[in-house]
DNA sequence: AATTTATTTTTACACTTGTTAAAAAAGAGG
DNA sequence: CCTCTTTTTTAACAAGTGTAAAAATAAATT
């Protein structure tokens, strides 16, 4: 079987294909953009002889000729981030069965290479970009002048202030959080926050939800304050860190946090276990709690078991597919600026 | 600042912005593939001009004439694995200095859909590809075919018994097997040994090495079962319900257990935590051990923290944009079968 | 069988940039 | 100012596929 692979002759061009198979190259043409196209003899002819050669038409020289590429570039910060990758999954198969095809693109956590990003989509005619923009400043001017060219959706994260006028489809950061906040509340006492690092629409909007939640359930907010790191993307690490030396000063030992997302969680959790912070025993009761938020996916793994807020990746990336498409196949650049937000819910766990 | 994009006038193609700054396409096309063919003074006065207008090359028509697109295919079978993104981003970086784009392709963990990516990126006329297979015989078809017609490399994993004659980058299975279990070996018990449901090479390699090892130690090996499973990918998931099952019975309830890799021993942790296998308190030995491989990004903040073995996904990265990059530049297709691996490093923590 | 309709073939040009050969221009050196 | 060399311009064709119009063919209808 495996060696019939290499007995096809390849065939490089459609017009050798023609040549060889006895059917007009505008009708292939055809065919390979829509089988249906053409007669259902002509596409049995053609689809018997497909198997007896092995050609593939050239990507390149397909795209370059037609004013819609069918392809969708996507822009994420950084790819080392299971919710990015599972947002990128979701899109794909998304993408895939309307008949486009993404090309990703990371940013390596870093503004300037984000820009060089958003050209390299303009420079494949990308359809459209559907991007989570890491929302430095630096970007912006390369952002703005792309807004006007082809339609761009945002996606978990946007500019703060809605600086740029853009689609966006992303997480209800006031539902999520008072969600929590208030099973919080109810279940053991008034959470501390804990935000990201990096100053993103999601860090700040969950701040200000927290601080919202706070005053309607009026109890006494407090912010643990964040400072500038080098390991901004390395939330684990920051927030282990960070925590790890409160708690080495007996401060906030005995709180309920509620962190920004899970990612920020762990690492809380894992400065807790170094200073004993948790129960000991699933089911028995401790002072400290700790809650996530995104629904990560392993958050159900560590130990204790996180308490977080869903997130579903997969209804984020099916709408802002569906928020592309509509923008080019109905021609509204850059958007009315359509906001669609999904509300998360509550996953009980063992740390809270 | 951000306004000043916007007025820059864009133009649309070559021609345009040869008629627009004075300057022959023949030229501008020269300066574009290296600035450094035209006379200084030439690159001053196309620089300063393109400071004025938005103007960037159609990436499809550059690709579509040249021999050499310098576009380099990276497939894996699936996004949702931080070994994988951490290998991607090393790949990028390297390839990036090298002057070569990469072309992120996931398979989503299906092997019809592999054969599809590597297909797509012949359409693509990459230039090489690096993939990491999933090893299903059914792909085994389309890889071999495009042996024979570009670059390939494999890396991380590769067809059981070298079926196909390609370059190799990887990890030396047999030396972070040994070095593990001579650990465990030497400092508590011998492990047992749980390996990954899917049949790949390193599952096989990593069994192997495990075998050798306890011949060589003269303790009784001891392999866990594997059941095949619908959650093939969800290691986390397929280690917690396997090992649940065990432990419900009273079994390797006071065994070492060294897993085919950290993700499988995060599940194992987890089921273990569940039955109260762990020592309580960091520092209190306990009968149960853990050991992972691969070093995860969040093996350290587990708990207990994941004691494992480290795979330098940085090096492995970069050696395998080498040995692409050669086989591009050399002419040398398919490779002749050339084998990179690379020593993992103990990290002892707290899980055995 | 004749007519109408749907499809395919033929022919030719389009897309954007790469590339080459010959002609023209610019710069260097005297 | 005049050679000599280097660089740019001009002009043309190349890459592989999309696409449109007219001509030819096949299928469906009467």
């Amino acid at each position: 079987m495996s060696t019939l692979g290499q007995l096809k002759p390849k065939i490089r061009t459609m017009e050798e294909l023609s040549a060889t198979i006895g059917i007009s190259r505008p009708t292939l043409s055809r065919y390979f953009q829509d089988a249906s196209s053409v007669r259902g003899s002509t596409k049995e002819r053609i689809e018997d002889a497909l198997k007896t050669v092995d050609y593939i038409p050239n990507f390149f020289a397909t795209k370059m000729n037609r004013q819609s590429t069918r392809v969708i570039g996507v822009i994420v910060p950084y790819l080392n981030d299971l919710f990015f990758t599972s947002l990128i999954e979701s899109i794909e198969l998304s993408a895939l069965e309307r008949g486009y095809t993404i090309i990703i693109q990371s940013a390596h956590g870093d503004p300037g290479l984000e820009s060089k990003m958003f050209e390299s989509s303009v420079a494949m005619s990308a359809d459209g970009i559907i991007a989570a923009p890491i929302g430095h400043p630096n970007s912006l001017s390369a952002i703005t002048r792309l807004r006007n060219e082809l339609p761009v959706v945002f996606v978990d994260s946007r500019y703060p202030d809605n600086t740029v006028d853009v689609d966006f489809v992303g997480t209800n950061n006031q539902q999520s959080i008072s969600l929590m906040v208030d099973y919080l509340h109810r279940s053991g006492g008034a959470p501390a926050f804990l935000g990201m690092p990096r100053i993103n629409s999601n860090s700040l909007e969950r701040e200000q939800a927290y601080l919202r939640s706070a005053e309607d359930l009026s109890f006494e907010s407090r912010v643990i304050p964040v400072k500038k790191t080098d390991s901004a993307w390395n939330f684990e690490e920051f927030a282990y860190q960070t925590m790890d030396e409160y708690f080495g000063r007996g401060e906030f030992v005995d709180s309920t946090i509620l962190c920004a997302n899970d990612r920020l969680a762990i690492g809380v959790i894992r400065a807790a276990n170094r200073h004993h912070l948790l129960s000991q025993r699933i089911g028995e009761s401790s002072q400290f709690r700790v809650a996530g938020h995104d629904d990560h996916p392993l958050s159900a793994y560590v130990y204790p078991a996180l308490t977080t807020v869903s997130r579903n990746t997969e209804k984020m990336g099916t709408a802002a597919v569906e928020q592309i498409i509509d923008q080019i196949e109905n021609g509204r650049q850059g958007g009315k600026g359509v906001i669609r937000t999904f509300d998360a819910e509550l996953r009980l766990r063992e740390s809270a």
